[in-house]
DNA sequence: CGCATTTGACCAGCGC
DNA sequence: GCGCTGGTCAAATGCG
């Protein structure tokens, strides 16, 4: 396929900022569905891709996402899940695909509902005024998987200086919430994805393309 | 019991 | 023209 963003200009960044409209990202991959030709002949959709380090805390945004999906692409020894926003009527998509070191978040589209945020720990105030045009929006929190790479970004595109503040997120917490409770499974997960991958990185080492038909 | 997750199958586009 | 990949949906299962 026209895979244009594989390994090799990123490479320096942590993260890109790809902006490709005109993109029809919902084609029909129904299975037996009638098949709805929505050709959006403009644009609509965005693709933001963002390149993080080894924190699989970075799998919530902040949003609630549902998986959908999971499939491995070739060139990655991981799999790639597919993510959609809880939201009954937000378009919004992500795309997580971890590489030997890295997480490859690709976004798509825009939520049309008021940016969650974290409760039961830094409530700021709800002045958060509805510019909902940032996928984005939610503080990370420090990550204390492994010590690995510390690398930590967020993208600032709305120019919202007041939220941007990496509040103390103590992760001891984890009695009452329940869907977080899922962040942990996935997070358990992925980590052993990541340790079995970690035994055939011994085989690819550093061979990152190597297949290709 | 409910919900989110999981896995498989299928389709569509592009490549050669 | 066929093959391949990537992507999505559906249904089933497990867990809370
Ligand atoms: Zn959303």
């Amino acid at each position: 396929m026209a895979n244009n963003n594989d390994e090799k200009e990123s490479s320096q960044d942590e993260k890109e900022f790809i902006d490709q409209d005109d993109n029809d990202i919902n084609n029909n991959g129904n299975g037996n569905n009638n098949s709805n030709n929505n050709y959006n002949s403009g644009k609509g959709s965005k693709k933001l891709v963002i390149e993080t380090g080894s924190s699989i805390d970075h799998l919530d945004d902040g949003f609630s996402w549902r998986k959908y999906g999971q499939k491995a692409v070739k060139g990655s020894i991981f799999p790639k899940s597919y993510f959609k926003c809880a939201e009954p009527s937000c378009p919004v998509k992500k795309q997580v695909i971890q590489q030997d070191l890295k997480f490859i978040n690709t976004y798509s589209g825009k939520h049309n509902h008021d940016p969650p945020e974290l409760d039961g720990s830094e409530r700021k105030k709800k002045s958060n005024n509805n510019n909902n045009n940032n996928i984005l929006s939610s503080p990370k929190k420090q990550n204390n998987f492994n010590g690995q790479q510390p690398q930590q970004q967020q993208q600032q595109q709305s120019p919202n200086h007041q939220n941007i503040s990496i509040p103390p997120q103590p992760q001891s917490q984890q009695k009452y919430q329940s869907h977080i409770n899922l962040k942990e499974q996935l997070k358990e997960q992925l980590k052993e994805q990541l340790k079995e991958a970690g035994k055939l990185h011994s085989e690819i080492e550093n061979n990152l393309n190597d297949d290709h038909n």
